[in-house]
DNA sequence: TGAGGCCGACTTTTT
DNA sequence: GTCGGCCTCA
């Protein structure tokens, strides 16, 4: 341990040793605030403190596995695994299943996502006969939200002045009542949404003095990261939870607060002297991870925020390069310039594709590096977007899950009754749940009742209902028996959610059965893995999987093969990380900072800490790039340079090139410089790529330029000089093709005639594809 | 009742 | 450019 500590600075090290009372660290960007954490932690277990007594809360499931996995290597795997350490949401999910009897739910409850809340919201509108275009479901989930971070429940929300004046204002005036019917049915159907677990969790602490009691004398050492960015809800589980011991320690960084929008208060951690009077203090000031020039410009930026606590940032490493700015003409470019530096870079100073990272304020612009990225071979992964979990085929899935496990989900019974057809169509569903409406039943036992309520829904639709209600009654039997793999296995097959895939022979059918496919393989990896684990924590069910699952993001499932490569992310994933290399991308007015987020100073300043904590992730160079023209909408719109590129003090830029004043444009001619280098292009398969290829796309002068030169060797073979259209039939075995998406690959193998042949085919870039030339328009090469 | 095609809205950011 | 919803035709 010793050794450990001699690691640390010695502010740091006060910040590990001193773990008794109330402390308050404040830890700027790069400042080693994860070690702090993972030692103090370890240290804690060194002095014989029950790694079960410890709660340690963290912004990510990521950050809590890396850092359980830091701090074995410390004590021990046994020690490390047994800590409550995770996010709010999953540790609190944990409890509440614990505890569901309490509060009326099932331990089974289901956790509603995004996309489930939306439509159940959608619903409600639809049923109260309310404008659909005043109640949008975006619009009335942030006002619900936001009340339930505040902990206002749908009755004390119509005795809130202020929520039901901002309504009136917004001409939303319903909304108390969509509220309410919004958590009727949620109750009904036995499911939560993100904010209830928190909700929930404080409910179950209110109401329930002796769970609340249980849980403060277990957790005896309660640690917080990334405090500036909880809500009301969090802070007051973690204010009751610490109450007893007082043990808490929280970490954070005003200067990165960038989740306001879904209710973190900066004031969390601007109070805490006031909730803690008798805290310790520790400042880490210094910025282990970035070169001068990076914080110094990041500093001069944050410098323009009114609202902030006063305090230094600095760094002792070389002073490093200034922060290069590129400008391109149009998005595309954009991609190919920061491309083709990524190129440049690697050749230059032998660096690795994980040293980079391609950050965006939006997760519509990770398109065109995508594309700019695989025509020049380089391999990478897209965090955020759509994810595998969200896919339809996927969900599809999950909702039988969800169904056997919990009858009672309407989103799920919704969802599948009639996936595949079973000619329960649009006519008898809404009979079913105006009745389920009415009596206040869940869709399922509505369903199941059907003969007996007051209902128009006919007696075949009946018969079919009853079909439908049996499978699922004859999967749930299963549950008991069988592991989560063997039951989703089963599941997918008597739902016949796999045969009708199987009946779908199109690309796309295809490429959604493969989806499937990963999905049971990744249970069966969720199986095998905790049946491996030496002190197994529980049977692997396939609830257990469901809730992993739920609670999921994309930044959390970090594949082994996916070590090396380029990382593409929002600026808002990309906190708590570092990269060699930082590219900092879209820095237009209305982009960067965000159209919706500059009317108010408040909302500015917020913008400008997410452009902070950018920066800040950068430990040898960061670069800067922006667009003079962009496509929005599918329309081509003119863009300004950020107000953020002028706030940063101009010694530590450099323009470069992309003076607006000055036309030429040296970096362009890189791509055709660098296009030769085609040698990596193993591993390249990309879990989150979209199904089909999608449109065609056009071709540009500047896509032109980036195409590989004859002779370039990718399949230890030359490519062919020039590719031209041909007849089906010619695309034999061992033959060169040019995809317009996935650019050029050999066929591995072609069957069938005519436009039914099918080919698979190996492209660099893109890895294997199996391909309908019905659809996917390959060139020959010569 | 179901499937397929067209039109329109939409883009902040995430647990 | 993409997704979902709605409309139309079988």
């Amino acid at each position: 341990m010793e050794e450990f500590l001699s690691q640390l600075s010695d502010t740091q090290r006060e910040a590990v040793v001193n773990f008794t009372g109330p402390s308050l660290i404040i830890a700027g960007a790069g400042s080693g605030k994860t070690r702090v954490l993972t030692y103090r932690i370890a240290y804690l277990l060194n002095q014989g403190v029950q790694p079960s007594s410890i709660l340690a809360l963290t912004f990510t499931n990521k950050a809590a596995k890396e850092m359980k996995e830091r701090i074995a290597v410390t004590v021990g795997v046994a020690q490390s695994k047994r800590l409550r350490m995770g996010t709010f949401h999953s540790i609190f999910a944990q409890i509440l299943r614990a505890e569901a009897d309490k509060l009326g739910y099932p331990s089974s409850f289901t956790i509603y996502d995004t996309t489930d809340v939306k439509s159940v919201i959608k619903a409600i509108v639809k049923e109260k006969k309310l404008d659909d275009q005043i109640y949008k479901p975006g619009a009335v989930l942030s006002r619900i939200s936001s009340a339930k971070n505040n902990l206002v429940t749908p009755m004390a929300y119509r005795s809130n002045s202020g929520a039901m004046s901002q309504d009136a204002a917004a001409k939303m005036p319903m909304i108390a009542d969509i509220y309410t019917a919004y958590a009727q049915k949620c109750y009904k159907s036995g499911a939560m949404d993100f904010d209830d677990l928190l909700l929930n969790t404080n409910i179950l602490f209110r109401d329930f003095p002796e769970v609340l009691a249980k849980y403060q004398q277990l957790f005896n050492f309660i640690l917080v990261d990334e405090y500036q960015d909880t809500n009301y809800s969090q802070y007051l589980i973690v204010n009751k939870l610490a109450t007893h011991h007082k043990n808490i320690c929280v970490v954070g960084d005003d200067a990165q607060s960038i989740y306001s929008f879904r209710g973190a208060k900066i004031e969390n951690i601007l109070n805490f002297r006031n909730d803690y009077p008798n805290y310790k203090l520790f400042k880490l000031e210094q910025n282990y991870r970035s070169t001068q020039n990076i914080v110094n410009a990041a500093n001069s930026l944050i410098a323009k925020n009114k609202n902030q606590i006063k305090k230094v940032s600095y760094s002792e490493k070389e002073s490093g390069d200034l922060i290069k700015v590129l400008r391109a003409y149009t998005d595309q470019e954009e991609g190919l310039m920061v491309a083709a530096s990524i190129h440049q870079t690697i050749l230059q100073d032998q660096a690795t594709y994980q040293n980079f990272a391609i950050l965006y304020r939006t997760n519509a612009q990770s398109r065109i590096f995508e594309d700019s990225l695989r025509k020049k071979n380089i391999p990478y992964k897209v965090y955020g977007g759509l994810s595998f979990y969200q896919r339809k085929e996927i969900k599809d899935l999950l909702c039988y899950f969800r169904l056997v496990l919990n009858h009672n989900d309407d989103e799920a019974y919704k969802r599948v009754v009639n996936f595949p057809a079973r000619g329960i169509g649009e006519t008898t569903m809404s009979r079913v749940e105006a009745a389920a409406s009415a009596k206040g039943l869940s869709i399922w036992e509505a369903a199941l009742n059907i003969r007996s309520l007051d209902s128009e829904v006919k007696d075949g639709a009946a018969r079919k209902l009853a079909d439908f209600a049996a499978i699922i009654k004859d999967l749930a039997t299963e549950i008991v028996t069988s592991d989560a793999y063997n039951l989703a296995l089963t599941i997918a097959t008597k739902s016949g959610v796999i045969n009708d895939l199987r009946m779908d022979k199109s690309q796309e059918g295809t490429s959604k059965l493969e989806n499937l496919e990963a999905l049971l393989n990744g249970i069966r990896e969720f199986v095998d893995e905790m049946k491996r684990a030496e002190e197994p924590d529980g049977e692997p069910t396939l609830d257990r999987f469901l809730e992993t699952v739920s609670l999921l993001t994309d930044a959390d499932k970090d594949k082994p093969e996916d070590k090396n490569k380029v990382t593409i992310m929002t600026i808002h994933s990309a906190k708590g990380l570092e990269f060699k290399y930082v590219y900092l991308v879209g820095l237009e007015d209305e982009l960067f900072p965000s159209r919706m987020s500059m009317n108010t100073e408040q909302e500015l300043e917020e913008e400008r800490r997410l452009f902070y904590v950018a920066i800040t992730r950068a430990e040898r160079r960061a670069t800067i790039s922006y667009a003079l023209q962009r496509y929005k909408w599918g329309t081509p719109a003119t863009c300004r340079p950020s107000r953020f590129l002028k706030e940063i003090d101009e010694q530590f830029l450099d323009m470069g090139d992309s003076d607006p004043d000055n036309e030429s444009n040296s970096l362009l001619n890189l791509s055709t410089q660098n296009g030769g280098f085609t040698k990596n292009y193993g591993g390249f398969s990309n879990p989150y790529q979209k199904n089909v290829p999608a449109s065609p796309n056009k071709i540009t002068s500047t896509e032109v330029k980036t195409k590989l030169p004859a002779g370039a060797t990718v399949f230890n073979e030359p490519i062919a000089k020039q590719f031209v259209e041909c007849a089906e039939n010619d695309i034999v075995e061992g033959v060169q093709v040019e995809h317009e998406r996935f650019g050029i690959g050999k066929v591995i193998t072609a069957e069938g005639d005519g436009p039914n042949r099918k080919v698979t085919v190996f492209f660099p870039a893109a890895g294997q594809k199996t391909l309908l030339l019905k659809f996917a328009k390959l060139k020959i090469g010569l």
